[in-house]
DNA sequence: AAGAAAAAGTTGTAAAAACAACAAGAGTGA
DNA sequence: TCACTCTTGTTGTTTTTACAACTTTTTCTT
């Protein structure tokens, strides 16, 4: 328990609140941590989702198979970020897609009806958290806004150059560094990995970009 | 003033608060309610958004143009949806898409930041308001990740049928209307319209769906 | 350090989409 | 009702993608 305390203070839920106080907030909230390993399933579709998933450590992927096995990866969760929340809030309240960790990963479970229900100002710190959660929420649907953005791109090309700009805008810098391998690149942009790749050349040949490895660098034209 | 609060009091937003309370509560918060003609404006990329707004009556289109100039729209808003939200709460402040007036609306705005302050217990239903907000950013969370789902399918057939099957599921119902015309529809799963019809004759021909205008069928396989 | 495994890159081909240009139909207003 | 506009559907061509099969490079493991 001591040891994750760090890591909620350090979480963007928590942000403003200090290691005493969320102690004292998580004994008038339900609240759960967990541990998965590498690949393991955090829910699957279909399943039940009563409270909402916090990351304090770890990357977990929100993602899809359909029929005939493509996979899509939906979303990419980490440290500090809320997901699952949707669905408890949901009337069906049965997850849509598949969460899985992609690496070690410790997850807090909290029931957010419950924290949205102001407690007789029991915990001084509520306010602050139901902000902290508002803007987490707000910002993972400027996120997924985004993502709308890049998949709507007609051809791999736009789709990568879209992507890319607004990475290298959030790094404030021509050059910066992406969070996927190849393969969860393309499951990303909805496009096949080798063509991606090949189209990856091209820019580079066309000297559009130039990359090596998760490092790219967008060129002047 | 008085016209708007019943349509308040039909919103997902003040669900469960009696008109006079909404009343009160709205001189607890900054507000501000505008109509807007078809086709206008209601934010432009890169302006200043300080305060939610909520639609009251009408839709809204979030989109965006590349440079070519091919249209995207992001999302739809109707009645009692919120929209640039995200914006508000975010770094910079400032809208990364456009929001049209699809048709005549009217939108409250409202300074959420004042909204999740709770004010000493003044108004006895800032909780209500406060999970209605929470549902219905949620919502628009879910919504945006199933669209998520449409725009990862690989070929227009598949985008189509993704989409149509969940209107199915959603209508409860073989056959269902979809609020989209041709091109809107198009513009909403990201493909050209007249390769979309054409999929969308071809899908009939191959009796996977039937349809005539915006009412659909999916048939049995 | 060697071998195995995973990731990244390449190429050719078949399938699908975008694009363009036009035809047909529905809806609207004078 | 006629002309005009908006929407929908059709078709052929060009461009792009998915797919498959393979090579090269990098990373991991013992």
């Amino acid at each position: 328990m001591e040891k994750y305390l760090k890591l909620l203070s350090e979480s963007k839920i928590f942000e403003g609140v200090k290691e005493e106080e969320i102690l004292k907030m998580l004994n008038c909230l339900s609240f759960k941590i967990r541990s998965y390993k590498k690949g393991e399933y955090i829910f699957l579709i279909g399943d039940k989702i009563s409270s909402a998933a916090i990351v304090l450590e770890g990357t977990v992927h929100i993602q899809k198979e359909d029929y005939w096995g493509n996979l899509s990866i939906l979303n990419e969760m980490s440290e500090g970020d809320i997901f699952g929340e949707a669905y408890s809030a949901s009337l069906s309240g049965m997850a849509e897609n598949n969460a899985v960790a992609v690496k070690e990963c410790v997850i807090l479970y909290l029931n957010l009806e419950k924290i949205l229900t102001v407690c007789s100002s029991l915990c001084d710190h509520h306010n602050t958290l139901i902000k902290n959660i508002y803007r987490t929420i707000s910002a993972k649907n400027l996120f997924l806004t985004q993502k709308i953005g890049y998949l709507s791109q007609r051809t791999t090309r736009e789709k990568l150059f879209s992507y890319l700009s607004d990475q290298s805008v959030k790094a404030k810098s021509a050059t910066f560094t992406i969070p996927f391998n190849r393969q969860q690149l393309a499951d990303f942009l909805a496009v096949d990995r080798s063509a991606m790749c090949s189209e990856l050349s091209k820019m580079q040949k066309d000297g559009i970009i130039s990359y090596s490895k998760n490092t790219f660098t967008l060129k002047e034209i």
